[in-house]
DNA sequence: GTGTGATATCTTTTT
DNA sequence: GATATCACAC
């Protein structure tokens, strides 16, 4: 134990072992934030307290799995395992699933994913007959799903004048209807989506307070990690099931929100001690992982927000390598210079491939990096993009699993009732879908007896769905006589999958063949595997390695677990969200450049750039050793060239923590004077500078404001050249424009895409 | 009812 | 560039 505490400074030692009574940790980046949490649960199971009555929240996978693994090197297995660590969302899922039934909800419940939940609106939108244009399926899940996150039911949507009002502007008034139909839906296909594990949590503790009594006394001890990243779902739950005995640790950072899109709400941080009077604080600041260059420049750049908590990060770690800006003319070229750089570093100061991270944006940034390290041979792996659980022919194989499980999941049956092929097509389909509305039925039942519910229907047709329906629910009465391993087998077989995807000998139908085969492997490894990794309830039942309880937490795994080859000694590619709370030797920051970091999309509001610029502090302070930012001034975005500025970003740090820094003083700078504005980027190079890792940049150039595109001003299209505005529709992030071309006639433009320039 | 090719639309970020 | 949708031939 006193070996545990010595490892600690002042504030860290007392955040972990002041385990009584609520607590919040204000841990600066790289401040051994993951060390305190893991540690106050060492001292705590030490202490004695029984570790199923410490529930741990973190937001990923991820950082639920490393947390337990180094608890475990610190008190062993037995214990560690026995702690409810997970995320929000599985936790809550595993709950539901004991006491779903109070809801009315099975305790086999599918989760519908993002895609599922899509469609589901999808069909909605189409059975009320309304515009899919005006509906995009998008916005309408965007709207459920922030409102499911603030706890507003579709009732109270429907009854909300603001909310009401807000889809009136944005002529979108169905979109309270389609709520309203969506929960029906699902809850008849006895589904829950992402959002409705928190919700559902809320209404279970609010409705039955006999519910609630039973696990806040199961919790006695509470620790939610990111505290800064929760929404008002995630907010009331944690505050309910604290309330009676109060022994809650949240820990977080508030630079480092960088979810508020998903409904994080940075409040809850800020406003954690008006809950709780007792509350006490602590800050850590001392940064163990960084060079003081790193942590200096991240200083800088954060200190341009203005909502934030007050605290001075330092170090006391050597000021390190300045951080270096490569340039380059392309997004191939910046691939290239990536490489060539992690190359030369790699030999010549003997570090492993797992000590560089590339860091981005967006996942579509991936590609050109990739090209370039394969080039060089070096190994490396993606992180989130396409998941392997996402890929088409998985979610196929699962579909098939999903409605073995829960015969109720219409989108399953939707997505597999003709793949294979077997002659039951759309019509069809509409048929079903048309009949399960009218009776309330799931498809499923209409298939058992399609002729009773539907009338006319080919004879050829109900024997093709009879036999369909026949052969699932044959599976279904199977699912307890069988393990998961053996069931899955006998599905894939005799759903014909396996047989269709044999036949296919093409390249990519050897790997959809192979991925197949990898998931029924890892239900293998499942049936084999002895321990569990959220512990169970005694009063509920045993460790049984059935095909439901192995589909249980599949909906909310993101990647494939640890790679499969065993080699971990690889270059990281992953978004910058992933790579929160993660740390490498030399991270390599790419694209940083107007309209793609910050994101294009998060241009209008100063909160929106804001977060865009934690997000960066969030990438900078990924670092230990090194940082290298790059940005290109070409770039292939949905197909077609772009030029873009360099990002705001790189002019925000402050230049004495950058290489060999060309810039001068802003107001000499060739890019800045008005004249230079109008000119296309290609030509604001400065004469005499050569295209290399040299840090010269401008300062960005804004596209014309939205709001200066009225009906008749004439305009410049980069493509389509010169055009008139006839008329303006829509407000905010989506209004578009018609616009009448000279070269290529009448088009209608969403104006956040086409960037136009008034002449 | 199925399969093919053309074409519109699109992308942040994640459980 | 990639995917979803649509029109059309079989």
């Amino acid at each position: 134990m006193t070996e545990i505490l010595e490892q600690l400074n002042d504030a860290q030692r007392h955040a972990v072992t002041c385990t009584d009574g609520p607590v919040m940790v204000i841990a600066g980046a790289g401040s051994g934030k993951t060390r305190v949490l893991t540690y106050r649960i060492a001292v705590m199971l030490r202490n004695g307290i029984d570790p199923f009555n410490i529930l741990a929240l973190t937001f990923t996978n991820k950082a639920a799995r490393e947390m337990k693994e180094r608890i475990t090197q610190l008190v062993g297995s037995s214990d560690a395992r026995n702690v409810w660590m997970g995320t929000f969302h599985s936790i809550f899922a595993r709950i539901l699933r004991v006491e779903g039934h109070l809801l009315g909800y099975p305790s086999n419940f599918t989760i519908y994913d993002t895609d599922d939940s899509k469609n589901v609106i999808k069909s909605i939108i189409k059975e009320l007959n309304l515009d899919p244009k005006q509906y995009t399926p998008g916005i309408v899940y965007n709207r459920i799903s922030s409102a499911k996150s603030n706890l507003t039911s579709a009732e109270e949507y429907n009854h909300t004048a603001e909310i009401v009002a807000d889809d009136n502007r944005a002529q979108k008034p169905m979109i309270g209807e389609i709520y309203t139909n969506y929960e029906i839906r699902c809850f008849k296909a006895g589904a829950m989506d992402f959002d409705d594990l928190l919700f559902k949590m809320n209404v279970l503790l609010h409705n039955f307070p006999e519910i609630l009594y039973k696990y806040q006394n199961k919790f006695k001890y509470i620790l939610v990690d990111e505290y800064q990243d929760t929404n008002h779902a995630q907010y009331l739950i944690i505050k309910q099931l604290a309330a009676r005995h109060e022994n809650i640790c949240v820990v977080g950072d508030d630079a480092q929100s960088i979810y508020s899109f998903r409904g994080a709400n940075i409040q809850n941080i800020l406003n954690f001690k008006n809950d709780y009077p007792d509350l006490k604080t602590f800050k850590l600041e001392q940064n163990y992982r960084s060079t003081q260059t790193i942590v200096n420049a991240a200083n800088s750049l954060i200190a341009r927000n203005k909502d934030q908590i007050f605290k001075q990060v330092w170090t006391e770690n050597e000021p390190g390598h300045p951080i270096q800006v490569l340039k380059a003319a392309s997004e191939i070229e910046e691939g290239q210079k990536v490489a060539n750089s992690i190359f030369e570093i790699k030999m010549n100061q003997q570090q492993p491939n797992s000590s560089f991270a590339v860091l981005y944006r967006t996942n579509a940034q991936s590609r050109a990096i990739e090209e370039a390290l394969r080039k060089l041979n070096i190994p490396y792996r993606i992180y989130g993009g396409v998941s392997f659980y996402k890929r088409a022919e998985i979610k196929d194989l699962l579909a098939y699993f999903r409605l073995v499980v829960n015969p109720l999941d219409d989108e399953a049956f939707k997505r597999i009732v003709n793949y294979p092929a077997r002659g039951i097509g759309k019509t069809t389909l509409e048929k079903i879908e048309l009949a399960a509305v009218q009776t309330k039925l799931s498809n499923m039942q209409i298939a058992l007896e399609p002729a009773r519910y539907i009338s006319g229907l080919p004879s050829g047709t109900v024997a093709k769905l009879e036999q369909f329906a026949t052969m699932i629910q044959g599976l279904h009465y199977q699912l307890q006589k069988l393990d998961a391993y053996e069931l899955a087998q006998k599905i894939s077989v005799s759903s014909g999958l396996m047989m269709e995807l044999m036949s296919d000998k093409s390249e990519e139908g050897l790997s959809k063949f192979q991925n197949s085969e990898e998931l029924i492997n890892a239900i293998k490894e499942f049936t084999e595997r002895e321990e569990i990794d959220i512990p169970i309830d005694s009063d509920t039942e045993g460790s049984k390695r059935s095909l439901d309880v192995f589909m249980q937490d599949i909906a909310l795994m993101t990647d494939a677990d640890d790679d499969k080859d065993g080699n971990n000694n690889k270059v990281v590619l992953m978004t910058i969200h992933a790579a929160k709370g993660l740390e490498f030797p030399f991270v390599y920051i790419v694209g940083l450049e107007e309209n793609l970091f910050p994101s294009n999309m998060s241009l209008t509001t100063r909160a929106e750039i804001e977060e865009e610029r934690r997000l960066f502090y969030v990438a900078l302070t990924r670092a230990e050793k090194k940082v290298v930012l790059s940005y290109a001034e070409t770039r292939y975005r949905w197909g077609n060239l772009t030029a873009n500025e360099p990002s705001r970003f790189l002019v925000e740090i402050d230049e004495q923590y950058l290489e060999k820094s060309l810039r001068r003083v802003p107001s000499e700078k060739p890019g800045s004077s008005p004249v230079m504005k109008q000119m296309p980027a290609y030509m604001k190079k400065p004469l005499n500078t050569p295209a290399t890792s040299e840090s010269s940049m401008f300062p960005p150039n804004y596209v014309t404001p939205v709001d200066e595109i009225q009906p008749g001003v004439s305009v410049i299209h980069e493509r389509f050249g010169k055009g008139k505005v006839l008329s303006i529709e829509g407000s905010g992030p989506n209004t578009k424009a018609t616009v009448f071309f000279a070269q290529v006639g009448q088009k209608q433009l969403l104006l956040k895409f086409a960037k136009l320039k008034v002449v």
